[in-house]
RNA sequence: GGUCCGUUCGUCUAGGGGUUAGGACGCCAGGUUUUCAUCCUGGUAACAGGGGUUCGAUUCCCCUACGGACUG
């Protein structure tokens, strides 16, 4: 991105952000920031460019680890990359560059900014990726028109392959790194071990509710009913196993049950923390992992085009994903005066609460909101 | 107490005198993935114990142990 702009003109400086000491916790995936950073500095020197530093990883935790725990101590799904944009680098990080006389913040997100006048005013179009495979928007859901405006995406309109046979071109460093994943900039962690931290584990049932529940006989056609969880009790199901709290589970998950002996695999179609209770289904059709729609609060919807936002009684088509990466799906968003209602086409597995839906219209991130149970 | 049936990877099971004892689920490890998940590939792992019969027993027979059923 940095040898992109360069290219183009722009006066280019290097800003690396610290985000985690992993002195701090208890925390023993390995962080590898130290590396990111002599990579960094690699990077700027063949490049040219001067090169900064600045430590925010007391906001870091203050915002992203902190809202982490609380959420997932309610019960929900949190995403702290989300988080991450929206309140450290293009936050804290934007107010250190302006501080260092930047115009402008520059990232490697696969995604394209494209700035419109409309009606005398200047308005700033976050798009999609060109490159279907990284394409990163989703990430960024939660920006402002204020946050996009002091943004770049230089490689946006490029592929993967491309930018690195680039970057080999130049002889930068990174060329051949592989790809970064895991928590952003914490890295890769188990995360149960991670939140157990802060989450002390608590030994609770395992609860299998059976395909013909009859919960989810219902018929339901208005947006209020199909966007409200399905609620389980004990006796709705036959006891299959033990787990150490149930707040460290989430919808749609396989893994980490330790429930064998059955046919198909079982997946995780609720958890009520309140009576530390994980209910599953079995098979990946079980009705209890899909549902047509999804709510989120009014307080909680965030338009990045506040000139397209909805008003009460609106119905707008869009095409909405509720994860990275996951394929757009064509859904309604219903304007109601108590929330956002989104109705899919076809119902969607594994809506998790404290996850983000974002709305897209023709390549275009309109909006977003938290998934709100 | 007697009679019958059963006991195979962690779990649910397939098999049957010569098999690399098969599968599913779990688990583990890789891969994909800047969230949580999903997904893909691979791997680990078992014939209850002891005696027979047999060239050869996980398979047939006997005993023991442990389950289940029926029954004085």
């Amino acid at each position: 991105a940095a040898y992109l702009l360069k290219k183009q003109g722009y006066n280019v400086e290097a800003l690396f952000m610290i985000n985690w000491h992993e002195t701090e916790g208890t925390l023993r995936g390995d962080c590898p920031w130290e590396e990111d950073l002599m990579m960094a500095k690699l990077v700027a020197r063949k490049l040219d460019i001067p090169f900064h530093q600045v430590d925010l990883s007391e906001y870091y935790r203050k915002r992203v680890v902190d809202y982490m725990f609380t959420e997932y101590e309610k019960g929900r799904t949190p995403n702290p990359d989300v988080l991450c944009n929206r309140e450290i680098k293009f936050d804290s990080f934007i107010d250190k560059a302006v501080d260092l006389g930047a115009d402008y913040i520059a990232t490697g997100h696969y995604c394209k900014k494209e700035t419109i006048v409309k009606e005398g005013r200047e308005i700033h179009r976050l798009l999609a990726g060109d490159d279907p495979g990284k394409e990163q928007s989703y990430f960024l859901c939660q920006l402002s028109q204020e946050q996009l405006k002091r943004a770049l995406f230089p490689i946006g309109h490029l592929h993967k392959h491309e930018i690195r046979r680039i970057a080999e071109e130049q002889e930068l460093a990174t060329a051949t790194r592989k790809d970064s994943q895991g928590i952003c900039f914490v890295g890769k962690v188990d995360l149960p071990v991670f939140l157990q931290q802060k989450l002390a584990p608590k030994s609770g049932t395992i609860v299998e509710i059976p395909a013909n529940f009859a919960g989810y006989k219902n018929s339901a056609t208005l947006p209020e009913e199909m966007a409200s969880p399905y609620s389980y009790n004990v006796s709705d199901g036959i006891e299959v196993g033990k787990h150490n709290g149930a707040h460290f589970y989430t919808i749609g998950q396989r893994k980490g049950l330790n429930v064998g002996g059955k046919p198909e695999p079982v997946f995780v179609i609720a958890t009520d923390t309140e009576e530390n209770i994980v209910y599953v289904g079995q098979g990946k059709q079980h009705p209890g992992l899909f549902r047509k729609a999804l709510r989120i609060k009014p307080e909680e919807v965030h338009w990045i085009r506040p000139d397209l936002s909805l008003q009460t009684a609106d119905e707008v088509l869009f095409d909405v994903r509720i994860r990275y990466r996951q394929p757009l799906q064509q859904a309604k968003l219903i304007q109601k005066e108590a929330a956002l209602y989104v109705v899919f086409e076809t119902p969607q597995r594994g809506i998790a609460a404290g996850q983000f839906a974002a709305w897209y219209q023709q390549g275009e991130l309109i909006g977003s909101g938290v998934i709100s149970e």
